[in-house]
DNA sequence: ATTTACTTACTTTCTGGTAAGTAAGTTGAG
DNA sequence: CTCAACTTACTTACCAGAAAGTAAGTAAAT
């Protein structure tokens, strides 16, 4: 190992890495409350009682903590997945549903998501790439498993799929918002599901065009 | 007519309502690149050749502002449809599908109800109710075409129209959010398209549970 | 002995809002 | 019509309060 050792691990007090995981707690927390903008680090700071320059300490800056928070947030859930194996095929589209159930029970995490994925767009946002990549992986993911599925079902690959693929990410992400503005109205699993159902449905036997329901 | 002339309007000079619409315009476009916590009244004023001040001279506060350009982009809206008529029933579907194509020639517009909408649901947000009521108004309207279309088709009113209604709006915005991020990979007319199809389906023929397609 | 994990204190920059002033437009009385 | 009184549409100047980041110091752990 000639050199690969100069790549300094400060990191060695367990103690240390403990308050580095309350800290991102932490700021998911803000984040999803606030926004990445409007929150700040002495509310963050506050949470985990240190003061905001000792959020710094440890982050360097308030760009960086969005990051690794951002980061972290999907390691733990690739953690949680991997235990179960990467659903691929047909069983990707329960695990999706299973997901929406799961997240109707967390919506602090919902809520940064869908908060800071929009805030994403804004002009120079330190997480437009995070984004872009994360719905990248997402879209290539689910035209994975719609492959597979219609080649199980014998269905020659269809064009929609691509279509099917975004719609599917996006009704989810579309009904958490709504969820997050009415909760009592929207019930977030059951309608993921149906909507996911319908796209599913969709690819593998299209039905008629929406201009046939015209006038009678 | 006792005592209702005591309220002034004191907008007489019809350049001063030009100018009002300019700084509407102007948010719109400074909101939407920025988010509303981090647009500033600067920015907004700079692209009208006024002062921050002079911004706040006619609106009186930024909160002020951002709901002002609210109703004032959903009047502009609606009276672009009321003369066209407010399409019912099965045309409405068409009218979103074609909402959506004129979506994907005015990114602006897109991404400040993108960027609002998500930002809405943060603490104490100034726009959170507007989009509440939006949402609710917006859900009852597909909800009524959607009866009317099982009406027409010979349906008995399936328990599925409240998850299909909210499900359209949901991959509308979600489609936008994924086109804001690539919009080269994303077809925002053609796969809201297919999405609102698949649903509209969906709700008059169900098809087969996504359980249906474990294993072979 | 040195590094880590902070704190206190300070600096800078930014921002919304206010106050006061001014030039131009509007209005009403004669 | 005309001129004074008032109102509108701003500007400049200022303020108070955030907020991120920096520097220097300190106590504890290694």
């Amino acid at each position: 190992m000639p050199n690969q050792a100069k790549v300094k691990t400060p990191r060695t007090r367990p103690e240390t890495q403990r308050k580095r995981k309350e800290i991102l707690d932490a700021a998911i927390d803000i984040f999803g409350q606030k926004g990445y903008a409007n929150g700040t680090l002495a509310e963050i700071a506050e949470q985990v009682d240190i003061t905001h320059a000792g959020v710094l300490h440890h982050f360097g800056s308030k760009q960086n903590l969005l990051l690794e928070m951002l980061t972290y947030r999907d390691e733990t859930d690739v953690a949680d997945l991997d235990e179960h194996h990467i659903p691929n095929g047909p069983e990707l589209f329960l695990h999706l549903v299973r997901t929406a159930l799961v997240n109707s029970r967390r919506a602090g995490l919902v809520q940064v998501y869908t908060v800071l994925s929009a805030e994403s767009v804004t002009d120079d946002h330190p997480a437009r790439t995070f984004f872009e990549n994360r719905y990248s992986t997402l879209r290539g993911l689910v035209t994975d498993a719609f492959r597979v599925l219609c080649e199980q079902e014998g269905v020659t690959e269809p064009a929609t799929i691509g279509a099917a693929s975004a719609s599917i990410l996006a009704v989810m992400d579309g009904l958490q918002l709504q969820w997050l503005l009415h909760p009592k109205d929207i019930e977030l699993a059951a309608t993921s599901e149906f909507a996911i159902r319908a796209i599913v449905n969709a690819v593998l036997l299209p039905g008629p065009e929406l201009s046939q329901y015209r006038r009678g």
